[in-house]
DNA sequence: GCCAACGTTGGC
DNA sequence: GCCAACGTTGGC
């Protein structure tokens, strides 16, 4: 069981989109290194759903794998596909997660970290998500 | 909207 | 295979 965190733009894909298509194929990942953790990702892992560039900066919810990696059209490239599982009640703020020493060493908060898919270890998923879960 | 940080491209 | 130029990301 491997843990992860996707980014998207909501402008572009929101977490209410997710809701709303129950799944989605995750595709058109045009980076390397985030590719290869793609090729990695396995069914049922989960995933933390991060909207970036727009306010809240913030984990809003969950998703989880629900298809293994399959190639693109261009087979250079991989996709899986992730399911809503919930919408966090309170988004997790960028700054949260900043001032929260239990989070320190999050790629997410490393300087200039723009690797869109980057895995999570099991306590900072934990922490993330229960802080998500309140109310 | 700016710009620093980063990844990728392409000439050599 | 180096590295300068370029394009993109994403926090501010």
């Amino acid at each position: 069981m491997q843990y992860w965190l996707i980014k998207s733009e909501p402008d572009c894909y929101s977490i209410d989109d997710l809701k709303r298509d129950k799944k989605t194929s995750w595709s058109g990942v045009r980076n390397y290194q985030a590719r290869n953790f793609i090729r990695t990702m396995k069914v049922g892992d989960l995933v933390l759903f991060y909207h970036s560039s727009t306010e809240p900066k913030a984990v809003v919810g969950l998703a989880q794998v629900v298809k293994a990696p399959y190639a693109e059209k261009d087979p250079d490239w991989s996709a899986v596909d992730v399911a809503f599982v919930e919408k966090f009640k309170s988004p997790v703020t960028l700054s949260q997660i900043k001032i929260n020493p239990k989070l320190e060493g999050m790629p997410l908060t490393e300087q200039g970290s723009r690797l869109s898919i980057q895995p999570v270890s099991k306590e900072h998923f934990e922490i993330v998500k229960k802080s998500g879960s309140i109310s």
